[in-house]
DNA sequence: TTGTATTTTGATTTCCGTTTTCAATTTCTA
DNA sequence: TAGAAATTGAAAACGGAAATCAAAATACAA
């Protein structure tokens, strides 16, 4: 997390930005939190320890974590903007169980080269991606283990 | 478009629902569509021809598309939701021009069969996906065509 | 240290697409 | 054709994001 602050405060001052007691605090939350909050979530976390900060410094700071690159804004398809940390080397992508709304997320190296060639096919420069796989997790299906093995009764 | 007209008109009788004429209209108008419309633009097309269906009407009659599965919902981040025809077989995802907004269709089995066996891994039923690629298309980055062979001047 | 220009803050309002409301109208069935 | 039930369209309500603005905080030169 060290290095999320230090690319903040680098980016504070070469954007002339002020350093102010909010955004440090809004910040060592920020890389306290879990993962995928919604700003109103995350803001609702953060008033218990801080209720002087205000929603709107709270939004404009995640936007700001969003353009310095320490986070990363994600948007599940319920109308919430959400966030994560967002680290220089790592990229991800998520499976969301739409049963409990839990969030798992994975990396697949094939994908992201399958990818490129499509861009590549349409001679498309490729600056960001999504993929999102929606269904229900392994807590959430139906028959969670143990398939039958003998004739399963034709899904539909 | 037969498929799709039958398809809804089914639905509507399956679910006890009025075959209006606003819905009929707005079926053919959504059939003869460019795709990817948001429900503004859309509804902007139709009035022309006509006036008196309501914003309301057209709204909750490609939620009932949606429903019924002949049309599918897109989101591509600006705040709009979009809709595209939907057919029984086929299945694509997007690439997505940020600099003229143009959108690309692609298909690659291999992509979705990778998703599938990432779902498995994880005892993930499956139920939907998206995927897009975001960047600039042909039209919009720099140099299009013919990337100079020799030294490329150190890009940034 | 000031002084002061500049930025930031937080309460509030505004925005804007989506969804709901509700009385009037239309559809469907018996 | 009567009457129950669904639909319509104008308008209002909704909800999250973003903008507004006066007061406060910050940075920095003198
Ligand atoms: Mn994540
Ligand atoms: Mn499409
Ligand atoms: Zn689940
Ligand atoms: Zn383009």
């Amino acid at each position: 997390m060290k290095v999320q602050k230090e690319k903040f405060f680098n980016f504070l001052s070469r954007k002339r930005l002020k350093n102010t007691n909010q955004r440090v605090v809004i910040l060592e939350a920020f890389l306290r939190q879990k993962s995928h909050l919604s700003t109103e979530d995350f803001y609702r976390q953060l008033r218990k320890k801080h209720p002087g900060i205000g929603y709107a410094t709270v939004h404009r700071t995640l936007k700001l974590f969003a353009e310095c690159g320490i986070a990363a804004e994600r948007n599940f398809g319920d109308g919430q903007m959400r966030f994560e940390v967002s680290r220089e080397d790592e990229h991800h992508d998520h499976l969301v169980c739409t049963a409990c709304s839990r969030i798992f997320e994975f990396e697949n190296q094939q994908i992201e080269q399958l990818q490129r060639e499509v861009a590549q096919t349409y001679n498309f420069q490729i600056s960001d991606h999504r993929l999102e796989l929606y269904g229900l997790c392994s807590d959430c299906r139906p028959q969670t283990t143990s398939a039958p093995q003998g004739a399963s009764p034709a899904n539909l």
